[in-house]
DNA sequence: CGTCATTATTGTCTTGGACAAATAGTTGAC
DNA sequence: GTCAACTATTTGTCCAAGACAATAATGACG
């Protein structure tokens, strides 16, 4: 029997990362979604309007309104999908495809083979910023679009995480500057960036010191004095908002010591237009190298305000 | 003079963990906390009573009622931060307070070169249920007491995660019998306990796929029909309620096929009194050998596709 | 001492209103 | 035509007080 029981609000935050809030906010203005209610009076989401959910997120990282979403219908929303990946052609398109295939059809072997073969062939810095971002992107996009599940999408991370935490393992830097600590704010739970970052910091002759996700505020500050970093990098994905990331790098600036660098990456800044006073935005990884030249730049690592 | 101005609700909850409707209607009932207003009428929560906050979360984990602890002033919650639960001495309790110690004071080379030295010498079954398991408790522990904070307690278990991880790729396992899905249900995001058990299967001859945390339950029935598994394995940490596990055990058992077995570990499952029909309950390592040796000595197990 | 029914506790959901930050649209000066 | 400043609209988050179901604690009874 596969009847859909819906869902309740709390699990439609979850898998959305839509807040109550704004989940009811719409109902009310635009007349979507439209949840039945249960024996309580509470709402009931249809799984086809969680995608539906899940999918105007996805738009909405990418510039679009609500307001001009809520009007479209499926095939629209399809078509708005579809535009950007025609609209962002480029030479190692087919071969993506070709990987996102593999992902797909849970090839797992195929693909961690085909991973460490290209790291092998473009070294790791191309091979982060032309490969496994976009891929990364790719696979988001094909699990918005419901081509592929929340099953395919782990398996991918996993194997990602498998090749990432190899590789750094026989690099395994004891020194090198700057020093950088790698975590991410409360409520952000994905590694993978973290992970990325460490591997350029590496070959660019840094010292990354990975803390894993997920680490308060008053305690990035103790563990960058205690590790004497010169700069703490935190990393945001899609699904974190704008509005909270904003809010804790302007917290987190403020108790951080003057001397300490502070670099936010990740698709999850992209939307963030305003400046923050202290904070260095790297929304692609090719800022990245900016970041660490404007440091090695600086006398003695010292910031000059 | 306080450096310190005091952060909005949203904050708040990134910071301890609590929703903000958990913190209005704590202020509403208990009188606790009592922010302060902004111009525009919205909360500002002194940082003095945002770590109070997180003590109370802290002792709301280890089992502690909020309507009690609303009424103790700050030396009685010290005093209960400082209560200890019963240890009993081991021989190797010695062992593991040093190692505690590491943790403690950050020596990150020699805490990774006694784990390596320990498994070698032990073995990685022992080292899992003798040395890694009790260590993890009492890391907790030392947490939960506020002796070390999470900075600590994420520099180990990036230890322990790389430890786990490049232990087990070169093992690669590309055969084996059964074959074992390990992952965890939403809201539960640790991943220690999977990596654990990985290395127990591995080194068992059995074919463990590591899906990650935070599997929705029908994308677990999904995975395990495509990937042909023989078992579904999850894992519960304290944290995780005890009557939600319970429930999400029976929605997986009823949706999953009935040749597939279903097995439940970690701290998580152990105040589970009521078994569970057709569930497995692993509450410590040693049972999960048990499991896997009845699935051996079951006549369906022996067919290999 | 265990088992069942009752009572207390506690987190989450509800509604509808309000407002500030961000974005879009408009006007005017150069 | 370009850029700046001003106004209008959009949009997410916050607030209040009430309600209720799930969990835990308590008491009654065999």
């Amino acid at each position: 029997m596969n009847t859909t029981p819906g869902m309740p609000i709390a699990s439609v935050e979850r898998e959305t990362g839509l807040s109550k809030d704004t989940l009811r906010v719409w109902e009310r203005r635009y007349g979507f979604p439209t949840p039945e209610r249960d024996a309580n009076g509470e709402r009931v989401y249809a799984s086809a309007q969680v995608r539906r959910l899940a999918q105007i997120k996805r738009l909405m990282d990418r510039g679009h309104r609500p307001g001009k979403l809520m009007t479209l219908d499926e095939a629209a929303l399809l078509a708005l999908d579809e535009a950007r990946s025609t609209a962002w052609a480029s030479p190692d398109d087919l071969q993506l495809d070709a990987w996102l295939n593999l992902v797909k059809t849970h090839d797992s072997e195929a693909l961690q083979q085909a991973f460490y073969r290209e790291m092998a062939k473009r070294g790791m810095a191309r091979f982060v910023q032309d490969i496994v971002a976009p891929l990364i992107a790719r696979v988001g996009e094909a699990w918005s679009r419901n081509e592929l599940g929340i099953f395919e999408e782990h398996l991918f991370s996993q194997h990602l995480e498998k090749l990432f935490r190899t590789t750094l393992a026989n690099m395994a830097p004891q020194t090198g500057h700057p020093r950088v600590l790698l975590t991410t704010l409360s409520g952000e739970e994905h590694t993978l960036g973290l992970l990325m970052v460490e591997a350029l910091l590496v070959v660019e002759d840094a010292y990354p010191v990975l803390l894993g996700p997920q680490t308060p505020i008053d305690e990035i500050v103790r563990a960058a004095q205690i590790k004497a970093v010169d700069a703490v990098c935190l990393s945001f994905s899609t699904a974190y908002s704008p509005a909270l990331a904003a809010q804790g790098l302007r917290d987190l600036r403020q108790r951080l010591p003057a001397d300490t660098q502070l670099w936010a990456g990740g698709y999850g800044v992209k939307p963030i237009r305003k400046a923050i006073d202290g904070v260095c935005l790297v929304p692609e990884f090719q800022d990245l190298f900016d970041c660490l030249a404007r440091w090695r730049s600086e006398p003695g690592g010292k910031t000059v305000n």
